[in-house]
DNA sequence: AACCAATGGTTTGAATAATGAACCAACAAG
DNA sequence: CTTGTTGGTTCATTATTCAAACCATTGGTT
């Protein structure tokens, strides 16, 4: 690993639960000896991409990333293009809608979009980090990543999220000719408990997997009819967002057909 | 300069006209060697921080960044607060306000915000770029930033955004001891023609200037009465901003008092 | 106080990686 | 077929990273 991946690849272990680290920290969890760590963490520093907070002299992100992520963002208005969709998509459904990109071997949300038709929904955040193996975004981007990719991911130990979380990698790698099959991928209660989600994975301009635009809804609101306009609507928003993003299905991709509701024995 | 600094130096490259650039343009504006640029840019690539765009295979922002910028805002919400505070003080004068962070020897815009109280107002942009020496919002940034880093500043050539616009180093430094007494600068047609800029120092927790709010109205609109509404509510603004972002002004830092306005003959 | 175990930060020669000039191959214009 | 681009690669030279030790400071225990 050269000398510029080191230094970046420092800034993943800041997360939404840990956003300050320490030196010694940083060096055992990067497995970087300390003086390196001390010196790359200096040059993020200059840069803004990290700052020293007070006391502790802890880092912490740095202020750069608001002034690129708006550059990338007047460049390739991704967040925007997809919030919009997400945004009817929510409309149409009455339920959360969100999009993910793939981040190495995780998905972090990209935007979501709320629907204020019922007193409860499923709630999302900015950056949220969603596993491969145990959401339905996950499933989706599994199904069209290469091989490889998929035998790294579930040849690490899988994390039950809750007691549905499927963690089994050879069931798993069942799953996927199924969703590869409709194009559509779903999960119930195996991220949190009580929702049900479903969702498309979305392409780039080499028809690469780069995440995914799901609609996840409380279990108890489900029905075959929310079920079908989930299926039917997200099906269409995503081919539109691949498409607007500049991207291209694979030649293999399906074209979802609602008149497919899943029987009893495929729900996940 | 260390590797990782130099490939953190080839982001900012790109800009909102520049959002693409080849390899060898890259290396010819970074002066560093091609070979070079092609590793680190790869390893940029690999973390997504860049990405490669179709034919010419230029290079743009990756999407990594939008992942970070959440994470930081959900570390420190800097861009939430100042846009509450921005809110407010763009209510209060009815004209447009804004934010901006000190980025090596720019100011890069955070945020802003509208009053569409008139039919015409000042336009801003995210990301946008102002110049130390052009901009009230700059000026004001100098006047509380050491003085190795000024004679830094205006040794450069400066440009001429407009005729109004003060090039002289000179006449510049001479207006920087007025600022420090006022705790404020304002610019009139220094960057944009017409536009008139207030502008105060942020400060961090150390007590270094960090960035500058600014509230920018269209000359012809300019009153006594608004001037003074302007200079004390963006007084107060600034100075809550600075607070809730946990900083602290320098000791010398004064009170502003809206009984001073100022002479027409100190207008910049 | 004395002690211990942390912390952030710095220093050392031996191991390792980055560097830059030259070099390809491909493409375009003349 | 030259000339001048482009993105990308090679390899001897050069600079950086490594590990392990060491400081100075802090906070908690005995």
């Amino acid at each position: 690993m050269g000398t510029a991946s080191k230094a970046l690849s420092l800034l993943n272990y800041f997360t939404r639960s840990q956003p300050q680290i320490g030196l010694s920290d940083m060096a055992r969890l990067s497995g970087i000896n300390k003086a390196t760590v001390h010196r790359l963490m200096g040059e993020l520093a200059d840069h803004g991409f990290v700052e020293q907070v007070g006391a502790g002299r802890e880092y912490r992100l740095g202020p750069a990333f608001l002034r690129l992520a708006a550059l990338r963002e007047k460049a390739v208005p991704m967040r925007e293009l997809a919030l919009a969709e997400l945004t009817k998509l929510s409309g149409l459904t009455g339920e959360t809608s969100h999009m993910s990109l793939l981040n190495g071997e995780v998905l972090s949300n990209l935007t979501y979009s709320y629907a204020h038709k019922h007193g409860t929904m499923v709630m999302m955040e900015d950056a949220e980090v969603l596993e491969l193996h145990s959401t339905g975004s996950g499933l989706a981007v599994l199904a069209f990543s290469p091989a490889p990719f998929v035998d790294a991911i579930l040849s690490k130990p899988l994390v039950a999220r809750t007691p549905e979380t499927v963690t089994d990698p050879a069931a798993i790698q069942a799953l996927l000719p199924k969703i590869r099959k409709r194009g559509m991928a779903w999960s119930i209660g195996g991220y949190e408990r009580d929702v049900y989600s479903h969702a498309v994975p979305i392409f780039d301009a080499g028809s690469q997997c780069i995440g995914a635009m799901a609609v996840a809804a409380p279990v108890s609101r489900i029905t075959d009819e929310l079920r079908a306009t989930i299926q039917t609507e997200l099906a269409l928003a995503a081919r539109r967002t691949t498409r607007v993003l500049g991207g291209f299905p694979p030649d293999t991709f399906p074209t979802f057909s609602p008149a497919e509701p899943p029987a009893e024995s495929e729900l996940t």
